[in-house]
DNA sequence: TTGTTACTATTTTTT
DNA sequence: ATAGTAACAA
């Protein structure tokens, strides 16, 4: 590992392709991108020829040097932005690169079509040969609700019990083999009877020849075909030899072994691959990435050149000091030493709190702490292990008037009144599509259930045709009753008259059309759950968006490969969101709740993947406490509700693992019952007296907190939302609302810009002004 | 076929 | 606690 160290800092003397490079070029003003980088930057952008990997530590100017070394590679001449290929894991970081090269080019990236996911290339490579691997070009990709429904169906004709065998499993399985790149037919012997007795691989197999049948990939085929598709077509992967000058990979780390192995073809190619990552930031294990392949990657590609960026650009001392020395405990590592220009700034903070309700009433307290003393809340986030730790901030955040904002939460078109949506136009388009064609055929509820699908379905396997056609055909006999016939009937008319449809009228007027006739929208305004409401705008929402594309098709092809939908990033909220989610994010003060053994490290990964799970789990932790510029603050309660039941919980092994020097052990001052619930005290361990703290009034608050029926005006600050609440609309007692968390309810009490309502679904909860509209 | 009740499995999440 | 699913009754 040394030696990777000494092999970096010894190339910088000597580019190894310097020599090739004509003098006049070499001899030329350096170009102004290249200003703004530092020596490793630099030797990262310019050592053009040949394996490279970048250890980019967090903060380091990762995405700066890859999109740099795009534009460089471009500027220079050395190839044309169609012969780059750029692959990046998720559409996000594909949107930014694209963008970022942009604006150092100057446009030239316009069309660099081979910057994308994985999958966006995959599927793009693959409809180009689709013959070759027994498709045809306009396969369709499935989502996993597609996929799931389609394993249950081969686990029935398998004659299992679902019960015994649940689809899901088999689902993980056979994804985990994917991400592997194994195939059906190459499944170990060892890997049989991981499922169904012995019948894994049978079952797999018939998997994927329902896959051909319906002319489908999921998305672990998008790479395992591609592997497939350049293994026995040798003239196909060269062609891709000559056309690629050049690749790119971004988080390599979170690479899997398919992945891996589609790389290693194409770069067999010119060998003119650069892999950026970080092995100490690799926390997607448990999906298939493997951190082996960042760890090997010199014996991999040989001749690699290991270039290090150890300058943080982002953190203060102390920060780094404290991940350095947690992710300093894992084994298997390269091994960086970060280190930052800029001071010390503030040592972490560790506190105990006696509950996650305190923990979250804390940090809130802290947070508008924090806002008064003018630090803007688009700064300040709060990352968790689980996502159900949220609601103890949403709770609190809801009631305080805390503007929030939830990252990565259910994504737009996981959504789904979406799904249903897209499944109606993907069937008015491609009637073929069975999948989506079950998922709507009794949504909205139209008598067509379990039982006529049996007919459908037994017709369709013995004519070998899809559903819909069968339907058609048995529409003529007197297989079905009168009444589902019936039903079936003008379902298959409404289609027709869809797909008539189609060529006459814009695709946003057509998708109203189709939601409105086949009674989809008037379901959800007859549901009178408090989602009911937002369902209908999300549909709404989905139209808009529909009008920027060209096409029906066009939309559809977009929405099967991009499942997020941009985030709005209006206003000034305190983001929320898992630490999964936080990769590649920054933040100058970041709240780390929850640090308790067994939630954090969390007891599954333990159970799951032992000493690999506990260094994932590290990892996390040191992602978590890097995303911070100047604060980072680590609570752990010793009280914690699992699954219904309280349990007592001891601190995460990791605070112990934080160097001391780093780190302030803030007191944990109402963690044994003397102060009061509610008391002043925030996360920086210092008790706040104040005029308004005296112990009456902080009993009075937490009766008023605790027992959540509260009555009499609110003692909280209600100043801080003033700017927020000058718009808010005034409102009557006894006035139907409706609030976007709790749905439903009546006005029962006024309070300046604080209302009590009763909830139709949620109780009497106290709510601000500006979080409820009328109804 | 639909609506009700009982039961179970609850990390992280992209494509 | 809770949501999502499966067996069961109407």
């Amino acid at each position: 590992m040394a030696r990777n160290h000494a092999n970096a800092v010894s190339a910088e003397a000597a580019p190894r392709a310097a020599n090739k490079v004509p003098l006049s070029q070499r001899a030329r003003a350096r170009p102004p991108y290249l200003h703004a980088l530092n020596p490793e930057q630099r030797e990262a952008v310019e050592t053009l020829d040949g394996p490279v990997l970048v250890l980019a530590g967090a903060g380091t100017g990762k995405t700066r040097v890859l999109t740099t070394r795009i534009a460089h590679i471009l500027a220079t001449g050395r190839a044309q932005p169609y012969e780059v290929l750029a692959v990046t894991f998720t559409n996000k970081a594909a949107r930014e690169m694209k963008q970022r090269v942009g604006e150092i080019t100057g446009g030239i990236a316009e069309g660099m079509p081979w910057l994308g996911t994985f999958h966006a290339i995959g599927a793009r490579i693959l409809r180009s040969h689709a013959e070759l691997v027994d498709l045809q070009p306009s396969f369709t990709i499935l989502d996993t609700d597609d996929q799931l429904r389609l394993i249950k169906q081969v686990i029935q004709a398998a004659g299992l019990d679902e019960k015994r065998w649940p689809p899901r499993v088999l689902a993980s399985l056979i994804d985990g083999w994917k991400n592997r790149g194994i195939s059906a037919d190459k499944l170990p012997e060892e890997d049989q009877y991981s499922f169904a007795d012995g019948r894994a691989g049978e079952l797999y197999a018939a998997y994927q020849q329902r896959l051909i049948d319906l002319n489908a990939v999921d998305f672990g085929d998008l790479l395992l075909q591609g592997l497939r598709l350049f293994r026995e077509n040798p003239e196909v992967l060269a062609r891709y030899h000559r056309k690629f000058k050049y690749l790119l990979v971004d988080e390599y780390q979170d690479t899997n072994v398919a992945q891996y192995l589609w790389l290693r073809l194409l770069a067999q190619g010119n060998h003119n691959v650069c892999c950026v990552g970080d092995d100490d930031q690799s926390i997607y294990g448990w999906r298939g990435a493997e951190v082996d392949n960042i760890l090997r990657f010199e014996n991999d590609f040989p001749g690699a050149q290991v270039i290090r960026l150890e300058r943080n650009y982002r953190s203060t001392g102390h920060i780094l000091g404290a991940a350095s020395g947690l992710i300093a405990h894992n084994q298997g590592r390269l091994g960086k030493t970060l280190h930052t220009q800029d001071g010390d700034g503030e040592q972490l903070s560790v506190m105990g709190v006696w509950d996650d309700e305190e923990e979250a009433r804390l940090i809130g307290e802290d947070i508008e702490q924090l806002q008064r003393n003018g630090h803007a809340l688009n700064d300040i986030a709060i990352l968790v292990r689980a996502s159900f730790q949220m609601r103890a901030f949403e709770d609190r955040f809801v009631t305080l008037g805390l503007p929030y904002r939830v990252i990565g939460g259910p994504r737009f078109y996981e959504r789904q009144e979406i799904k249903d949506a897209i499944a109606y136009l993907e069937v008015t388009l491609n009637p073929a599509n069975d999948l989506k064609f079950e998922r709507i055929l009794n949504t909205p509820k139209r008598g067509l259930g379990e039982a006529t699908l049996k007919v459908l379905r037994g017709h369709a396997r013995r004519e070998g045709v899809p559903l819909a056609r069968a339907a058609r055909t048995l529409l003529e006999t007197a297989e079905l009753k009168p009444k589902p016939r019936k039903a079936l009937a003008d379902l298959l008319a409404q289609f027709d008259r869809w797909r008539g449809a189609l060529e006459q009228m814009p695709h946003t007027e057509l998708a109203e059309l189709v939601l409105d006739e086949s009674g989809y929208t008037a379901m959800w305004q007859q549901d009178k759950s408090p989602q009911a409401q937002t369902r209908l705008e999300n549909l709404k929402e989905l139209i808009r968006f529909m009008g920027d594309f060209d096409s029906l098709a066009g939309f559809l092809e977009h929405v099967s490969l991009v499942m997020d939908a941009e985030q709005d990033s209006d206003g000034d909220r305190v983001s929320l969101m898992t630490l999964h989610a936080a990769k590649g994010l920054e933040f100058d003060t970041v709240f780390l709740p929850g640090w308790e053994e067994g939630l954090f490290p969390h007891q599954r990964a333990l159970d799951d993947s032992g000493l690999a799970g506990l260094e994932e789990e590290r990892r996390l932790a040191y992602v978590g406490i890097t995303r911070a510029r100047k604060r980072s603050k680590i609570t752990f309660a010793q009280n914690r509700r699992v699954r219904g039941l309280w349990q007592a919980a001891i601190p995460s092994r990791f605070v112990d693992e934080l160097p001391e020097e780093h780190v302030e052990a803030a007191p944990a001052p109402t963690a044994y019952g003397f102060a009061a619930p509610g008391s002043d005290v925030n996360v920086f361990g210092m008790a706040q007296a104040s005029e308004r703290d005296t112990p009456g009034r902080r009993r009075a608050r937490a009766y008023q907190n605790g027992n959540g029926g509260s009555r009499g005006p609110v003692t909280i600050d209600g100043k801080l939302l003033a700017s927020e609440t000058a718009d808010a609309p005034s409102f009557d007692l006894g006035e139907r609302i409706f609030h976007q968390k709790f749905g439903y309810g009546e006005i029962a009490q006024i309070d300046g810009n604080k209302l009590t309502v009763d909830f139709d679904k949620a109780g009497r909860k106290r709510v601000v002004a500006s979080f409820v509209e009328r109804h």
